[in-house]
DNA sequence: CTACTTGCAAACACTTTGCAGTTGC
DNA sequence: GCAACTGCAAAGTGTTTGCAAGTAG
């Protein structure tokens, strides 16, 4: 299904290209630069960094990959397939389950006429705890919210 | 007002932390890091890179301000004071508008139920072209996307 | 065959850390 | 005065670029 997207778009259909988005596709999870790179390689392929970068941007561009942002700006990838993609996202395990009903249109129009803006996209995520880590304790944090401050002093 | 939340916390007022404050609060758009620090500066204070880092830091963990992520990742940052924290960018200038009514709460609850996430947070982006860049040509890209592609040929 | 693609190495950009000196309270 | 804070320099991390070699079509 990729594959003609890329010919279409007159690009080549390289083991690597292919590689990628296998990677990304037979993934449940959304994978990381280093993680795509390893699990293609895993797969046998012999690839280098740079063209795991370079692919990516080649794929999101030609919307078979989407990207997702954590909380704390790192970014990974998920096949672009399961929808419209909007992203849920445990804050704990960072396991990410996508939506596709956001339901924002009469939303996105009152902005719109507000701003006097012409509203091109949006992107939602939403952030929380799943099911499995729902009664854990720990925020898997961004940095020091996990430290208590002790009164009057700064823990930071 | 950022001054009572600092003490607040335990944390000391510092000129550098002031003039982080300042800069950003003092900011129609959203700033980036080096701004930030060229902005304390050019206001007469002598402050280091690594200390606006930290300030930053800091400053979002008292909420005093708010991380806005672009499309591309990068980390901008803006004051708190302007409400709940929705944006709207102008994906041409960067502009950043602040809203805060999302009316997302009925969605949000039916995502939860239908997910068995406990859903603790959300964020929202809008992405459009303000009033004056509506009629600008270009994308401002985070890359490629400037390019056409000639026929038959890749453009990338 | 030829232009597109790759991958290494190096450059680059951004962020964090160690630590001695400084300063708010 | 003392712990908190700063800022430099250096290390660490993530991403991009130049360019020679490889390969899809």
């Amino acid at each position: 299904m990729g594959r003609e997207r890329l010919r279409a778009g007159g690009f080549r259909l390289t083991r690597q290209r292919a590689a990628v988005l296998a990677a990304i596709e037979g993934s449940e999870e959304h994978l990381g630069v280093r993680e795509v790179l390893a699990t293609a390689r895993r797969n046998g392929r012999r690839i280098g960094l740079t063209t795991v970068y370079r692919t990516l941007e080649l794929l999101v561009h030609l919307q078979l990959i989407r990207k997702v942002h954590l909380r704390d700006g790192c970014q990974r990838y998920v096949s672009a397939r399961a929808g419209h993609g909007h992203h849920l996202i445990c804050s704990r395990c960072d396991r990410v389950v996508e939506f596709s009903d956001c339901r924002l249109g009469a939303f996105i129009q009152s902005v719109a006429e507000r701003t006097q803006f012409t509203i091109e996209d949006h992107w939602l995520e939403l952030f929380g705890r799943c099911k499995g880590c729902r009664n854990s304790r720990g925020r898997r944090p961004s940095g020091f919210e996990e430290k208590d401050i002790p009164p009057g002093r700064a823990g930071f």
